[in-house]
Formats: C-alpha cells, structure tokens, sequence
RNA sequence: GGGUCGUUAACUCAGUCGGUAGAGUAUCUGCCUUUUAAGCAGAGAGUCGUUGGUUCAAAUCCAACACGACCCA
C-alpha cells in the first residue's frame, strides 16, 4: 500500500495523540439525534427553511468531519452521518484550551463526537456551537478532494467505502435499491405470496440457458455449481402447495462483463398457480408503476436523457407483430425460413448448423426491434423452439405462452404459463441438449427430481422473473449495472 | 475475443517540438473568533501503470503486458 507523506504525517500525529493519552478508537459515546433530525423539515422545493423555529436544549451528534474552516481560535467543520451533514461551530472560549488543543488534531476524515446547542449563523444556516468535543474514530488517510470529490470509476468501484463517504447521490442509490426490494416485498406478500429462499449451490444447474460456476463440496465428494435460476426449486414448491412464492436473490452466470451484466445477479422470481401469464403481465404492470411513483415521484422519468413513460397500459405486441412493425420485417419473410436465415447471417447473427426458424426470429428480434423498446412493451408469443420451461399455446404449438418485458432497449422480465406436462418437459429438454452447439454450455443433463416432481401434479401455474438490477438502474437513472451493486466485479488489482 | 480512448502527487487535472515535473485541493508551519471551494504568507510531497526498445537524452516516440472506460462480437 502506498504511504504518501499525508499518511505518514497522520500516522505520526496519531502517535503524538497515543502519547498524550487520547484514545483514537473509543466506543463509549452514544450520539443523542441523527443529524436530519436536527435540520428544519426541507421545503417542497427542498431548500431548508430559513425561518423555521430550532429546537432548544443541547444537542449530541456523531459524524465524519467532511470540511474545516479554521480561523485561529474558532473554526467551522462540516459533520455528516448516515443521515445528513449539519454545521458545528467551536470556539476556544466555549471548549476551553485543551478540548481546543484535540481539536486542532483533528483532520477531515476523522470520526468526531460534538455536542452544544443550535443556532444560525448570520447566513441563517443551522449550526452547532460546540461546548463538547470528542475524537471517536482517527483517519489515517485523506479524503478526495473537496471540490471535484472522487470521479476516477476504478477507484469509486474497488473503494466503494469512498465512495459512499464522498457522493451523496451513489448513497441515494444504494437506499433507493433497498427501498425497491422492500416495496417488491410488501407488493407480492400483500398478495398472498410466500418468500422463500432456495439452494444456491445446486448439483444441476438448470432453469436457464447459461454457463455456471463450478465448486466442490468435500464432504460429500460432490461437484456442486452456483445457481444460474431459481426456478426449478421454486416450481418444486408449487408442486409442494405452496401456491404462491416467490424470491429474491442472487443468481450466477459465468459469462461476460458489461455495463448491464455482473456474474452475481439478483432476480425476482415469483409464481402464481391457477394463473396465466396475462395476469402475471397485468401484476407487472401494476407493480412497477407503483414502485416508479413510490421511489421517482412520478410514472414519467427520465433515463440516460430519455423520457420513459411507465404508465399503464403498456403495449404489447407479438414477437412476429414485433418483427413486422417495429423490425420492418414483411408478413412473406417471416414465413420464409430460407429467405430469413440468410437475412440473419447477413446481418452477423452466429446461428448453430441446427438452428430453427424460432432461434433465427427471436436473434432477428434482438438485433433489429429491442432497442427501439424505450417505453415498457410486452413482447408475446415467443417460439417454443427457444422456450423449453414453457407452455406451449394451445392454438399454435409452434409458439409459447411467454411474454418478456423490454424498458429503456433492456430486457427486464421474462414470464410464462408454466409448463407442468412431465412428458412434454422431458422431451423439450431432451430436444435442448440435443439441439446445443458446440459453445453453447446448457447444462448437459435433466434434472431428473424436477421431472419426477412434475410427476406428482404440479398446479397450472404462471411464473417470472425481473431483473432487480436492471429495473434499479432504470429507477435511479444509473448508465451501467455496476453503479447499483455496491462491490462489482472487477479484475484483480495490480500487485506491484 | 476485436477496436478506440485512458493510466502523471493522497484527490482533480495540465505538461507544447523528445531536453530531466507543474497547478488547484489536501498536508505541514505561521497569522486569523460567523466561514460556505474561507483568506494571507511560506514549505514539503512523484518508480509519470509495468517491462523492454529507439535516442546523447523519453512522462513525451515504438512494442508488449496490466488495469479501467466506451463501442462491437
């Protein structure tokens, strides 16, 4: 680790306090408010009010010194916690010599106690007049610098700590994803569904198309793998009568990085039985909007520059209707198998020898119509050919009861009529393992106990899936995946 | 995996034509009892991402590598 001479001098001025017989660390001081509770309710305009009436007696805060203005034998600092900043102003003559003295140690970083009364100052900022000071916590090292803050993405990533400390609005994110979930929780348990939670490590890595991490369990000489879905637990516990569940958590994909893919994820998954996937976009609809109004203040926000309208209701297209309108592709073409590969190749799609008329429609769909999705769309009938979980339309087999949701050009959610058919499910997994290329890493075995669980009678049922990540980042207007978790992942530091 | 850009003090950044390192903030010293990026005077602080190459001389030119960002696959 570097040791800069700003650390070496705080190291030697830790010293210097050691031997005078400061403690650096103690923990035996309790703060009396928050700081927020201290500040005058903001205005709606969220100025604080100027006139508003300040509560008396003394008051005891705890917080990180962010800024000092010194001035001989006064100063004032800035002071925040975990719910806002305030003003303190401390003076020699109120603290007396010593108190002063400790204070003079004190760098911007540090982790202090102070207590007094409030007042204004004669710019009518609400301050602190400190008649008691105490050194709770010493910083060893600088904080960025008080203007342009820390802007390097590297290090707000790897040193997150900082970066909480220093950006308020990276804070606002972080409280705004807990509130999404919070809201996600009360919404599906309002309705009756069940939390639960279900094995990330799994012998089979089944209920998605992706490539996993692999572990070991030594105990059980057993190869073990990092889930990449929920769902053929959560379906295991609709065949348990549990009618309504869902949950919430982190999945793994041993797959690329991007500014919307992390390897661990979190996904909602939720499951309703004696439902369809038309009521399972209908509670979509419902659900966001709601947590749009709760969290953004309006069903109208703006992502990346871009006006997003989550009002309900949304539109929905089928994935050929999607084709046509959208793709600009003709109602002849997407009945010519031949004629669309061709346009798909041409376009640098890499299809697999094997590859049907449903694989070259939904990389067509991908390519030519998603990112032209801005406002939230429905996108219906996806071909059974690249749906193995789910149910087949009981029109057109050739097409499933799926829908995705796609918001912002991203996809968000994917959803389906379940299929709960064990001969059926078998022979479509079957048909996937055999139909996978040489680099595609579906897992190459059947989850037997799923089948043999399908066996037993699982309810008609309808379930999905919302990518959390992605419906904070469209939330709190975050360009990649990596500022909504708070520890990305990234390569390994340099050692040297 | 491919392309483009970036990496200089703790932080934010300059650095011209290749001539041996700069600013602001932060830090240290002194002055300063209502400041708001406080002010004034002074000081210290660098493996210029790493390793090679070209050159009398490299932060600067060349190559490889590392890490990051963006775009593409």
């Amino acid at each position: 680790m570097e040791e800069s001479n700003v650390i070496v001098q705080r190291r030697q001025k830790a010293e210097e306090l050691i031997r005078q017989g400061v403690k650096l660390y103690a923990n035996d001081f309790k703060p009396s408010h928050r700081i927020i509770d201290l500040l005058p309710a903001p205005t709606i305009d969220n100025h604080p009010a100027h006139d508003a009436p300040l509560a008396g007696g003394t008051k005891v805060v705890a917080g990180r010194v962010m800024a000092l203005r010194k001035f001989g034998k006064a100063a004032f600092l800035k002071l925040q916690d975990g719910s806002g900043k305030i003003q303190i102003h401390i003076r020699r003559d109120d603290v007396g010599e010593t108190t002063f003295a400790l204070f003079k140690k004190i760098d911007i970083g540090d982790i202090v106690a102070f207590s007094g009364p409030l007042f204004r100052t004669k710019t009518g900022e609400v301050t602190i007049e400190a008649t008691f000071m105490k050194l709770l916590t010493k910083s060893l090292r600088p904080l960025p610098e008080k203007f342009h803050g820390l802007t390097d993405i590297e290090t707000r990533y790897r040193q997150r700590y900082v970066d909480l400390i220093v950006n308020s609005e990276v804070r606002d994110t972080f409280h705004k994803r807990v509130e999404i979930i919070r809201m996600i929780r009360d919404f599906l348990s309002n309705r009756g569904f069940l939390e639960v939670e279900t094995p990330m490590m799994q012998a089979i890595a089944g209920g998605a198309t992706a490539k996993p991490f692999k572990t070991y369990h030594n105990a059980l000489s057993l190869d073990l793998y990092l889930r990449v879905a929920p769902e053929l637990y959560l379906k295991r516990l609709l065949v348990g009568g549990i009618e309504r569940v869902f949950e919430i958590n982190r999945s793994f994909r041993n797959e690329g990085l991007s500014t919307r893919h992390n390897p661990e994820f979190t996904m909602l998954e939720f499951y309703q039985a004696y439902a369809t996937y038309d009521d399972l976009m209908e509670l979509t609809e419902e659900m966001i909007p709601w947590i749009a109004v709760e969290v953004c203040g309006s069903m109208q926000i703006s992502y990346q520059g871009r006006e997003v309208d989550l009002a309900p209701p949304w539109r929905r297209y089928t994935m050929d209707e999607a084709l046509q309108q959208i793709g600009g592709l003709s109602p002849e073409i997407l009945r010519d198998f031949p004629a669309l590969k061709k346009m798909a190749l041409d376009q640098g799609v890499e299809l697999q020898p094997q590859a049907g008329i449903g694989k070259v429609k939904t990389e067509l769909f991908a390519l030519l119509v998603e990112e032209k999705l801005v406002n939230p769309t429905f996108i219906t009938a996806y071909p059974t050919e690249v749906s193995p979980l789910a149910r087949k339309n009981e029109v057109d087999p050739e097409f499933t009861d799926r829908f995705e949701l796609f918001i912002t050009g991203r996809e968000l959610g994917n959803a389906f009529s379940e299929l709960n058919d064990p001969v059926d499910q078998r022979q479509r997994l079957e048909q996937q393992i055999a139909d996978r290329g040489e680099d595609e890493k579906i897992f190459p075995v059947i989850d037997e106990d799923f089948i043999r669980a399908l066996e037993y009678g699982m309810p008609p049922a309808a379930g999905a899936g919302i990518g959390i990540d992605r419906l904070v980042m469209l939330l709190t207007d975050s360009p990649s995946i990596r500022d909504v978790i708070l520890f990305p992942h990234l390569r390994s530091e340099k050692k040297t």
